[in-house]
DNA sequence: GGATATAGTTAAGCACGCTTAACTAAAAAG
DNA sequence: CTTTTTAGTTAAGCGTGCTTAACTATATCC
């Protein structure tokens, strides 16, 4: 499992081809919606550059909608495709399948004590993420 | 949070200049004690000129020593430098100090159920590896 | 002994992510 | 209206990690 995470990253990324910066910037933009690239550029810190080209190679495989914002036209709008949010949906089943994977080694007790913890931690997290997200513009 | 991690990576990267692949392999080593560049392939599921291209630069860079193994001297043995172990219980710490900030956001109860929680986690945890580790030669 | 397999190294070449620097276009400030 | 700031793009160049292919050195098999 020390040994899972990272090879089983590797696994995902080699069917989907995607790069873990790449996945990075579609899951922000899941989380955030739609956003410009200097949001994705500040997020990763990356520069501005950099952005555009990931952002590049993600609207060319099909991911990633580039449109102009129509209040400032200087910014662009990024929108998941649905071949994106499908994707996204299945790396979240893998990692549910992973969950199942480990919970079929726990005997009953260990399975609830676990069910409560992720819940626990799902809360405390979801509150974190809170804290630190309403950077509005 | 969602967020931390990844940056939080890189933030650790860039005080060490070690990339993803090169730490890991490190904590391959901590992990298993000595062994040899195939292994570390296998492992990593790399070629063996990757491998030991990586373990070329660890060496470089005074994290790694490379010595050969007397009983068959095709093999070098790979262990880590003092440096190398430090650097990876710094790495730790930065983890726990993690753990610490969030445990700051949580009240008694919520601190005590994540306590548990953890622990279970730990020991289910542990308890995969073991079944998946002992593959000596 | 000689053939074959195994552990590791080296070099060429590719794709990637990233940075800097030079640029375009639109918006905001004076 | 002109100047300056902001959002984004493009290109050159670097360091990485990785693969394949050719090679060395040791061990094993018959």
């Amino acid at each position: 499992m020390s040994r899972s995470w990272w090879s089983g990253w590797r696994h995902f990324t080699r069917n989907t081809g995607l790069s873990m910066p790449q996945f990075s910037i579609l899951m922000q933009v899941y989380y955030r919606g739609q956003c410009g690239i200097s949001d994705i550029g500040e997020y990763s810190q990356i520069t501005n550059a950099a952005a555009s080209q990931l952002v590049d190679k993600l609207t060319q495989g099909g991911l990633l909608e580039r449109t102009e914002d129509p209040n400032d036209r200087r910014v662009k709008q990024l929108t998941l495709t649905k071949k994106a949010r499908a994707l996204i949906d299945t790396g979240m089943n893998e990692r549910y399948r992973w969950v199942d994977e480990l919970s079929t080694r726990l005997n009953a007790d260990q399975r609830r004590k676990f069910g409560e913890a992720l819940t626990t931690m799902n809360e405390v997290i979801r509150d974190m993420d809170l804290d630190s997200a309403p950077k509005k513009r």
